[in-house]
DNA sequence: CTGTTAGCGCATTCAT
DNA sequence: ATGAATGCGCTAACAG
C-alpha cells in the first residue's frame, strides 16, 4: 500500500535500519548514505508511520487536553481558544500533537479520560481547571501519567505541577484598586464558587477589604448559580446601603452585569465602578471598555504544556509550579470617588 | 510493562486471538468463554492499546481538525468553540477522537496538515474555513484523503462534501429584513473578504438591494483589513448621504462598530439600525442586544463530524452537501424608519 | 558506520 | 468455536 522503510531500504540499497537511522538524524550514519537515503525517500514519495513508531517508542508525542464540560461556560469563554493557542505554540515547537477531550457531562469527560489513557494515546495531559469533587485529577495520580493543572490543585498541591496566576493576590489587587479610588462600599460577583480559581479572587477580595479597615459584608458578596444574575444585582442595589463598585470574577460575567445595571438606570462609571479578571475582546469592545486584571492567558497556556513536556521527559523530576503574574490594566469602568 | 491479550490469554487459558475476538466481540465466541476472558480482562487490569490495533487495522478513529491561523480572528470568536462542541458530541457518540492543527501562520498549519495525513495519525479531516489561495485542501484531494469543509469551497465545488449556511441567502435576509423596516440607505461592513462567507453574505445583501429597487452604491460597502475600523466607520459616516442601516458579517464585528459608533454620537437603534451575522453570548449581552442571522454554529460541526465518518467509512459515497438553515433571532438593535 | 534479528500489541488468515 | 502462525511498520540491541 504505503511506501515503508523496507522499501526505501531496498531502493536505496540498504537496510531497513540504516533507513529508520536516518530517519531519526543518527549520528552513525554517512552524510552519503544519508543523502542518497533521503534521496530515494523522496522520489518515492514515503513518510513515516507514526503508529508503528509510536508502537515500539512508547512515546505518542501527543498531549490530551481536559476542559470542563460544555454544560459550563468554558466554551464560551474566550479563555479557552487562548490557552490553547499558548498550548499549540509550544507544542508545535516540539513536535507535539494535541488531542482533545470533551463532553457533555462531567462523567463522559471522566470516561474520555480513561480511555486516552489507558488506550495509551497520549504521554501527557494538561486539565484546564480545578474543581472539587473532580475525578479526573486523582485518576491521572493514581495512573502515574505526567500531567499538569491550570489553576491551584483543590488537593495534593504539593504533588501536582500546575501553571496559574496568584489569584488571592489578582483578587486583592482589584479591591485596592477600587479602595485607592475611594471606593468604600465594594461588592464581589462570582462564578462558581466551585472552581478555586473564584475561591481565590474572592478571598483576595476580602483581605483587601480587611487590611484596609473596610467593612466586609456578606451580603455585597454574591455567587451566579444559571441563570440568577438578574436576582443577584437585584439584591444587591436593594439593600440600605449598596456598593459604589463591584469587582466581577471575569469580563464575560461583567458585561452581563452591565447590561443588567443599565437597565436598572445605573451607569458605569458614573454611578459604579467595575474591576474584572481576565483580558479578552470584551474588554475593550465594551462600552465602556472594562479595567481588568489581565491573567494572560496565553502564557498560562504556554507555560503549561513546557511544564508538561519537561515533565514527560524527566518522570521524577521536582514537582515546581508556576505562578503567571497578573497585570491590572486600567480602562474606562472605574472612577473616583468624590469625597463629600 | 502494561497487560496484553498475551497475558490474558494466559490467565485465561485461552489463545490471544480468542481474547483478541472478545475484544471485538465476535459472535464466533461462545458467551461462556466471553464472560471468562472478560473477568480475567478486569482482574488483570487489562486495557486495548489503540496503537497496536492502529497499525494492523489502518484506522485510527480519529479526525483532524483544521483552523483558521491564529493570527486571523479565528481564535477569539466564539465561533470556534461552538463549532467544535458541535463536531466532539457527535465524534464522541461513535468513538471517535479529536486532534486538533494550530498554528501561527497558513504555511505551519498546512505543514502539520501534510504531517498528519502522511504520519497516517488520522482518518479524516474537517476544514473549519473556506478560503482562497489554500493550499490545504488541494493537499487533501490530491491525496484522496476522506474531508469536509465547513464553508463553501472556492473551487472544486462538486468533488467536496462541504457543510454551510446559505450565505447568500442569509445575506439577502439580513438586507431585506431591514428593507422591510423601511430603511432605504443601508452600508455593509465584512470581514475579510478572502474567505467565502464574507463573499456570499455580501452578495446576497447586493441582491435584496437591487431586487428591492434600491439604489447600491460600492461607498457602502467596506470591508475591515486589520484594525482599520475606525476608518471604515468614518468614511461611511462622511458622505453626502449617510446609511441608516448596517450589515455586519459577524456579531464581534458589530459590537466594535457599535463602540465607534457610540463614540461618534450615533445610537443604536435609534438614529441607525444594525443586523449581524452569528449568534454568540456577545449578541445578548450587547447594550442594545443584536439583531442576527444565527447560523446554527453547533449544526454545522455536529453536520460536518456526521459527514466525514460516513465518508470515511464509505469513501466512494456520493459527495452530497449539507445546508444548515439559518433563523434571524429579532432583538433590539433595529428600528423602523419614520416615513416622513 | 552498517546489517541482522527480534519484537512492540494486536488482528487476521488458515487450520482444526 | 478456538488455536497457531504471520505480519502491520518501525526501532533497538547486538554483531560485525
Amino acid at each position: 500500500m504505503s511506501v515503508t522503510i523496507k522499501d526505501v531500504a531496498k531502493e536505496a540499497n540498504v537496510s531497513p535500519s540504516t533507513v529508520s537511522r536516518v530517519l531519526s538524524d543518527s549520528d552513525k550514519i554517512s552524510e552519503k548514505t544519508k543523502r542518497k537515503v533521503r534521496k530515494v525517500m523522496n522520489e518515492l514519495g514515503y513518510h513515516i508511520n507514526y503508529n508503528a513508531r509510536v508502537l515500539v517508542q512508547k512515546s505518542t508525542k501527543t498531549i490530551g487536553i481536559v476542559m470542563k464540560h460544555s454544560a459550563t461556560h468554558s466554551w464560551h469563554n474566550p479563555f479557552f481558544p487562548e490557552v490553547l493557542r499558548g498550548i499549540s505554540t509550544y507544542c508545535h515547537k516540539l513536535d507535539y500533537s494535541i488531542s482533545l477531550t470533551t463532553g457533555e457531562s462531567e462523567e463522559s469527560i471522566y470516561k474520555e479520560v480513561v480511555k486516552m489513557v489507558h488506550g495509551k494515546r497520549i504521554d501527557g495531559i494538561i486539565v484546564l481547571y480545578s474543581k472539587k469533587d473532580d475525578k479526573v485529577v486523582p485518576f491521572l495520580i493514581e495512573q502515574q501519567v505526567p500531567f499538569v493543572v491550570i489553576g491551584k490543585p483543590m488537593e495534593h498541591t504539593n504533588e501536582i505541577m500546575y501553571v496559574d496566576n496568584d489569584n488571592v493576590q489578582a483578587g486583592k489587587e482589584a479591591a485596592e484598586f477600587l479602595i485607592d479610588l475611594g471606593h468604600e462600599e465594594i461588592g464581589f460577583i462570582g462564578d462558581n464558587p466551585d472552581f478555586q480559581v473564584i475561591q481565590d479572587r474572592m478571598n483576595g477580595f476580602k483581605e483587601a477589604l480587611l487590611s484596609n479597615d473596610l467593612f466586609y459584608r456578606d451580603e455585597y458578596i454574591k455567587y451566579v448559580d444559571d441563570n440568577n444574575n438578574r436576582k443577584i444585582v437585584t439584591e444587591l442595589f436593594n439593600q440600605e446601603i449598596t456598593p459604589t463598585a463591584l469587582v466581577i470574577s471575569s469580563d464575560i460575567q461583567a458585561i452581563g452585569i452591565l447590561k443588567l445595571l443599565h437597565e436598572i438606570g445605573y451607569r458605569v462609571p458614573d454611578d459604579i465602578s467595575i474591576v474584572t479578571f481576565n483580558k479578552t475582546f470584551i474588554t475593550e469592545l465594551s462600552i465602556p471598555s472594562l479595567t481588568t486584571v489581565n491573567t494572560q492567558t496565553y502564557q498560562l497556556g504556554y507555560e503549561s504544556s513546557r511544564c508538561l513536556i519537561e515533565l514527560i521527559n524527566e518522570p521524577e523530576m521536582f514537582k515546581r509550579s508556576v505562578i503567571i503574574p497578573t497585570v491590572i490594566e486600567v480602562n474606562d469602568s472605574h472612577q473616583k470617588v468624590l469625597k463629600v
